[in-house]
DNA sequence: CATGAATGAGAATTCATTCAT
DNA sequence: TATGAATGAATTCTCATTCAT
C-alpha cells in the first residue's frame, strides 16, 4: 500500500521523462528476466543508459522500481475484464460464449510476462507483503468478481440461479487457469509452457462447469 | 536434477551427524522465513550453533543447502498420496469420500509451511530452474497421479467412465485447491489464510465435481 | 583567508536577493544543528525553498556557504567588544565593572549557538585551516586585544601597573570561560549547559582576577 | 617439528593477532589526520594492509572504530594524573611544585596528537554525544577532579583554606592551559603551535593562582 | 534569474566462500 | 572434524556539482 502509493506518485510526476521510462522499461526487463534480487541497480542503469544517481532522482530507490513495476503492469487487468461482457453478449451461445471467455482469460494469465511477473510477485512477497497482496485484490481479485458479476447478469438468460457467484466464478477461473499457472509457476522456462494446448483446457474446463451449473 | 542429486547424496553422506541435522534444522527455518536471498550463511551457522565452515564440509554451498531443503520436503507427499485410496475405499459413500479427499488434499497443501515452501520454491525458480520442476514432477503431479489411478478405479464403482482420469484428477484438484492456493501465494502472513474455511471449500469443490462427473 | 575572501564577495554581490538570503539562513541553520558534512546541498536548497542550481548562482559552493556562516557569525563579537569600555566606564567600582563585564562575556561566548558554530568551526579546521585561523583571530583574537587594552586604560585607575597586558586579559578570560566553553564543547546538547549558574562563575572568576591583579 | 615449520606459524599467528591492532592503528593514524568523515573505510583497510571485510569481523563498524580510538585514548590521561601527587610531594617549594605541575599539565594536553584527538572528538560531537560527554568525564573531569584532591590535601602545608578545592582546580586548570588549548582548537597545524612557550605558560599561570591562593 | 535533470565518483556495509590450524 | 580469521567482489545508495532550458 504504501510502496504502491510512493511508485504511483512517482510514476506521474515523471511520466513525461524519456529517461524516466527507459529506466521503468530497463528495470521491468531485467527484474522479469533475472528477478529482484538478482537485479543491481547498476544493472538497471547500464541498461536504461543513465547514470545509477538519475535513476534515484526518479525513484526512490529500488524497491519502488519494483512497485512501479507491479503496480503498472496491475492495471492491464482491465483488458481482460473489459472484455469479459461483449464476449458473452456477443457470443452465438452460452457454451461458445464460456469458451471464448475462458480462451482469453487464459490468454492473459498464461502470457509468458504475465507468468514472470505473478512468480516475481510470489518470490518477494515476504519483503512486500502489502504490494503483494494489493497485487492480490487489483488483479486476480478484480477479475473473480468481474466474472461474478457477469455469471450473476446471466442467471435466467442460461445460468440457472447461483447461491454464489463468486464461488461460480472462482471454480470458472481455476478450472480454466489451474493447470497452466501450477505448471507456469515452477516452469521458468516459456517452452515448458508453450507445449500446453490451451484450447483443449478452455474445452474441457467450460465442459466441467456447464456440467455443474448449466 | 543437478543440484537435487548433489543435496541428497550429502544429505546421505553426513546423515548420522548431529551438526548436519542442527545446520538443515536451521537453514530451513531461515530458508522459509526469510527467502532464500535475505537468510546469510553467517544466520544457518548462528542459528545451528556452529562455525560456518563446518557448513561447508557437510554441504556443498547455500545451494545446496536449499536444495536439501526441497527435496526433504518433496518427500512429505507421500503422506498424502498414502491416504487418498483407504480414504475413498473407507468412506461411506463416494460423495463423503471424495469429502474427506478434499479436505486432506486442502490440509496438506495450505499448510503455512508448505505455502512458504511453495512461496519459496517459485520465488528461486529462475535460478533453480531444475530443481522446481523436479519439485512440480515429484509434488504435484505425483499428486495429480495418484488421484488419476483412484479415479481410474472408481469408473464403474460410483465413477462414471472417464474418457481421462488425468484431466478430471486437475479438475478435481484445482476445484479444491485453487482459491486457497492462489491466496495463499499472495499473503504471506499466515492470518490472512485463517480466514478462509476449508471445510465449505472441500464441500463446494465436490458438489460441483460430482455435478460434473457423477 | 581564500574561502573567507570568497564568502565576502558572493555575500556582497547578492546581499540584495531575497533568495541569498533564505540560503544563508537555512544553511546556517542546518550547519548548525547538523554539522557540515552530514548538511547536504539538498537539503540546504530544500529548507530554503530554491533549487539547487539557484544555490550555486548565489554562492561558489558548499565550502563558500560555510565560509559565508562563520564570516558572518565572526563579525558579531564587535556587540561584546563595544561595551567592554562602557562596562567598565559606568559601574560603581571597579570590582562590579568587572563582575559586570565577566557576565557579558560569559554570555556572549555561552551561547547556545555560538557553542554550535565554535563545535562546527574546530570540526572543520583540518578541512579549512584558514578559515579557522582566521576566525581565531577575529574572534577570540580580537576580545582579548580589546580587553588588554581596556585593562591598559585602566593601570593607575584601580588596576595596577602590569607588566603584559595582554596575558591578564588571557588571564581574566580564562578564569571566566573555562568551564562553560570546555564543557560547551563535549556536550552537544544544550540542556547540559543550562545547569552551569553564570552568574557565580562570573563572582569567582572576578575574585581570583582581583586577589591576583587588583 | 623443524625450524621452517614453527617460524610460519609463528609468522601466521602473530599476523593474525596483529591485524586487530594494525587495523586500530591505521584508523587512528588516518582519524587523526584527516578527521572521521573524510576518512573512508577503504583507506583504513589499504593503511592496515587488510581487507575491508577483516575490518568488519574485528569492529562492528566505522563508528565502532572512532569509538574505540577515543576510549583508548581516554586512558592515558591517568599518566598524568599519576603524577601529580609524587609531583606536589617531590618538589622544594609549593611554588615549584605547582610549575612543574603546570608544566606537565601542558605537557599532556597540548601534545599535537592530544590536540587532534580533542578537535576529532568535539568536531564528532553532535554524531556522538554520548561519546563525547564520556570522554569529557574521563579524561578533563577526572583531571579536575585529581587536581582538587591534592589541592584539598595541601590545605594548611602551604595553601590556604579554600571553600571550593573542585574551583580552585579548575581555575588552576585554565590559567595554564587557555590559551594553548583555545590556539590549539583552531590551528590545526602544529607548527603554529610551537610558537607558544609553554614554560613562560607555566609561570605566569602559578604566579597568579598563588597571588591568589597562596 | 531560476529550474529540473543528469552525472561520476565514492560512501559504508554484506556476501558466500576459502585458508591455515 | 571443526574453527576463527580473512578475502574480494558486489550491494544499495548519497554526494557536490553542472548542463540545457
Amino acid at each position: 500500500m504504501n510502496l504502491a502509493t510512493t511508485a504511483q506518485s512517482g510514476q506521474r510526476r515523471t511520466r513525461r521523462l524519456a529517461s524516466g521510462g527507459a529506466i521503468r522499461e530497463a528495470a521491468a526487463a531485467l527484474f522479469l528476466e533475472k528477478g529482484y534480487q538478482a537485479t543491481s541497480v547498476d544493472e538497471i542503469a547500464a541498461a536504461a543508459k543513465v547514470s545509477k544517481q538519475t535513476i534515484y532522482t526518479h525513484f526512490a530507490g529500488k524497491e519502488a522500481l519494483f512497485a512501479d513495476l507491479v503496480m503498472a503492469n496491475a492495471g492491464r487487468v482491465e483488458e481482460f475484464i473489459g472484455t469479459i461482457g461483449p464476449t458473452l453478449a456477443g457470443a452465438g451461445s452460452l457454451e461458445s460464449g464460456l469458451r471464448q471467455l475462458a480462451r482469453r482469460y487464459l490468454g492473459f494469465v498464461a502470457r509468458p510476462d504475465a507468468l514472470r511477473l505473478r512468480r516475481l510477485i510470489i518470490g518477494e512477497a515476504g519483503r512486500f507483503p502489502d504490494l503483494a497482496s494489493e497485487y492480490y485484490e487489483r488483479v486476480p481479485g478484480r477479475a473473480y468478481a468481474a466474472l461474478a458479476a457477469a455469471f450473476g447478469y446471466l442467471q435466467g438468460g442460461g445460468l440457472p440461479r447461483m447461491d454464489d457467484p463468486m464461488v461460480a466464478a472462482q471454480h470458472f477461473a481455476w478450472l480454466t487457469l489451474g493447470l497452466p499457472l501450477d505448471r507456469g509457476m515452477f516452469h521458468p522456462i516459456d517452452s515448458a509452457m508453450n507445449e500446453l494446448d490451451l484450447d483443449r483446457l478452455a474445452d474441457s474446463a467450460v465442459r466441467v462447469f456447464l456440467a455443474a451449473y448449466g
